[in-house]
DNA sequence: AAAAATTTTTAGATTTGTCTAAATAATGAA
DNA sequence: TTCATTATTTAGACAAATCTAAAAATTTTT
């Protein structure tokens, strides 16, 4: 068993390994707001229950008892997002926080009921992949809008950064799930993106570019 | 804001609050699984919260502030353990160990949408009262089977001990919510009695009989 | 390749909640 | 009322998770 501070470390640490193998101190240190000294303790810790492989100066990766365990927590963190979206009306921007509390409730009895209740969701209000029990989940082909070209079309399934600021915002100019875009223009000088959503022309910085992911048609 | 731990400190003395003023170190200490000494020093700093008043050697009792934020943990447990009975099928008897860890999710918007989402209930599955958001709720005129004479009809509606054992016991008994019981006798060596359920004769100990909860008939 | 800058680790301290052992206060019996 | 028992508090220590400041390793620049 692992305590609630553990088992965020395993989580982002299993985000972090998508971007940077091993993953280094330091990033976990940005990510999770504290100083790097805390976060080499913790990882020393982790590395003696055997949960990662931790190579001083080097960085550390998750072993398959640390990768099935971080799993977990992202499975039910992202159940107890579509519960709140789909059951308790809440919108997308108002559940992330919410749900790092509840994904450290420790009941399989209750994640496998809940799991069933919501109808066995594949990805949660963000477009991200709901893990099953065993872990499996199938990693979706999704393209970030700020690599589309002028011309390219697609529909939003996903977004990946999380905070309320972002996902209001996106709200406001009506790029959400499942809508449908095509690129009119790449600005080049400051990388910024016209584009056309429900017959309206809409210009996004490359900033939110970057966080909208696409399924090309 | 309180800590986890302050806030089971809180729910612990509000429900000792109803047998004895003020609530004793020794009786916490029992309840809580942790030595007096270490209640002694949580006491304190409760105090310096102005959560409760402390009086040395002579006791705790909760201050308003203290009251309410207990109230509301209260309603967190029992709206929880609510929807886990009403939404995903749990027993009574499984729903109290999660229920301790859910209460402490800190959302109001989450709990007055669950509130919503149950469709406002009055009582928790063991016939425990809900309170409102505002923290009132009716204290129901319920009286111990153990108090009851032979001849003495009446109904289930609570119970006062939430451990999975004895909630399987009274199932296998058929003594669940809403029974309608007459008693028999009671025992005068061992206080146990015998009573009938659903046409059925059945004996219990005194012990599970103080555990019962009765509105008379 | 050496010097400078950056990253990571170590050392020592702090806070929270707990413990054991000893001291003190309250209660009950003689 | 004095003695013995029980309840409660104090003193000192410990584990978990964090911090700051300093040391060591790594990487980058010259
Ligand atoms: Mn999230
Ligand atoms: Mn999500
Ligand atoms: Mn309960
Ligand atoms: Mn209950």
């Amino acid at each position: 068993m692992q305590s609630y501070t553990e088992e965020n470390y395993l989580k982002i640490i299993y985000h972090l390994s998508e971007i940077s193998h091993p993953v280094l101190t330091n990033a976990i240190s940005e990510r999770i707001q504290t100083k790097a000294a805390s976060v080499t303790d913790m990882i020393k810790k982790l590395s003696e229950k055997g949960l990662v492989n931790y190579v001083k100066y080097q960085g550390v990766t998750l072993t398959d008892k640390g990768r099935s365990t971080a799993i977990n927590i992202v499975r039910k963190h992202r159940l107890w997002e579509v519960f709140l979206v789909d059951k308790l009306n809440f919108k997308w921007d108002e559940v992330h926080e919410v749900a790092e509390e509840l994904e450290h409730i420790q009941s399989n009895l209750l994640i496998e009921r809940l799991d069933e209740f919501l109808n066995f969701p594949r990805v949660d209000p963000h477009g991200d992949p709901i893990p099953d029990k065993h872990g499996n989940f199938a990693e979706l082909a999704l393209v970030k809008l700020s690599k589309l070209k002028p011309g390219d079309q697609g529909t939003i399934t996903g977004v990946s950064e999380h905070s309320s600021a972002f996902l209001k915002h996106l709200e406001k100019l009506s790029l959400t799930l499942g809508k449908q875009i095509q690129i009119i223009e790449v600005l080049a000088f400051d990388g910024s993106v016209e584009l056309l959503v429900e017959q309206q022309k809409t210009n996004i910085s490359r900033e939110v570019a970057k966080y909208i992911l696409i399924t090309k048609s």
